[in-house]
DNA sequence: GTGCCAATCAACAAGTCATGTTGATTGCCA
DNA sequence: TGGCAATCAACATGACTTGTTGATTGGCAC
């Protein structure tokens, strides 16, 4: 994601005003790497700015990823995770903490031409599931 | 999946009561390899079985899945799809057709134990978006 | 065949998540 | 400074899934 500062200029420069609502986002969403919710970036929002709405932080999210600056992450969790990077990458869900890694996997992966033709890929996404090293230390068996 | 016969000596084994209502449903599941939602299987079943309810198909899924007879399959739309196939496999999802499609893909997705130690993944989940050759072949600029 | 009790039913309500709406107000920026 | 985009509150909506309740049905053990 670029910084807030890009992003200002690139709101202006397409027309789009620049609030401190819209830019409490992007300073929520810099260098966020928890793959926040939008309600996660609402209460950072309100640090700051007490009273912004949900529905317009909803607003600015969507206006980011209309505009390919964020992504959005459906992950079989509950609600939509917004994450900053946009670079190709995988992730890991833990399920005993909840929380999001990116991840870059070794991967080959491949749909082979020969049993499926004629499918277009054009994107694919990998998920890994277990747990991270802070929940994988809690319930292992210490000597 | 279990056959319907094979579930129904299950669910007898287990003192569960093998309803017309179950069977109704193991048998809209049975060879069922088009990921339905549960309202699809829900029409499926009312074709024979007109006064059954939604709830009683939501329930009877949600049984199949404690047993781990299906799984349940997350894949970024906007309901839950149900899959009687519990072998390791891949998905392709059309964004043409919304269909989800089993594949099996040559994958050596790997996370690199060096950059992620102490990682514990228990799952790992690919899934393909693209189109299927039955959509390509619809905007495809015919010669 | 009989009876217990699990299963199902209808008809709700509820909860979550995301978005639409409306009419008023604010405040960015030309 | 003023136009108008953006935001606000306060709703409603809508899809999806599950909880509840009280009555009814019917599977299956005996």
């Amino acid at each position: 994601m670029r910084t807030p500062e890009e992003l200002t200029e690139r709101f202006r420069a397409l027309g789009l005003k620049v609030t401190p609502q819209r830019q409490g986002v992007f300073h929520a969403l810099w260098g966020n790497d928890s793959h926040p919710t939008a309600e996660a970036i609402w209460d950072r929002v309100r640090e700051t700015m007490p009273t912004v709405s949900l529905r317009t932080v909803y607003q600015v999210l969507n206006d980011l990823i209309d505009l390919g600056e964020i992504g959005a992450v459906r992950l079989g969790t509950s609600s939509v995770r917004f994450d900053p990077n946009i670079d190709g990458h995988d992730h890991f869900v833990c399920r005993g903490c909840g929380r999001v890694h990116d991840v870059h996997a070794t991967a080959m992966v491949e749909l082979p031409a020969d049993h499926y033709p004629d499918f277009e890929v054009e994107a694919t996404q990998i998920v890994f599931r277990g747990r991270c090293p802070a929940c994988a230390r809690i319930t292992a068996v210490p000597s």
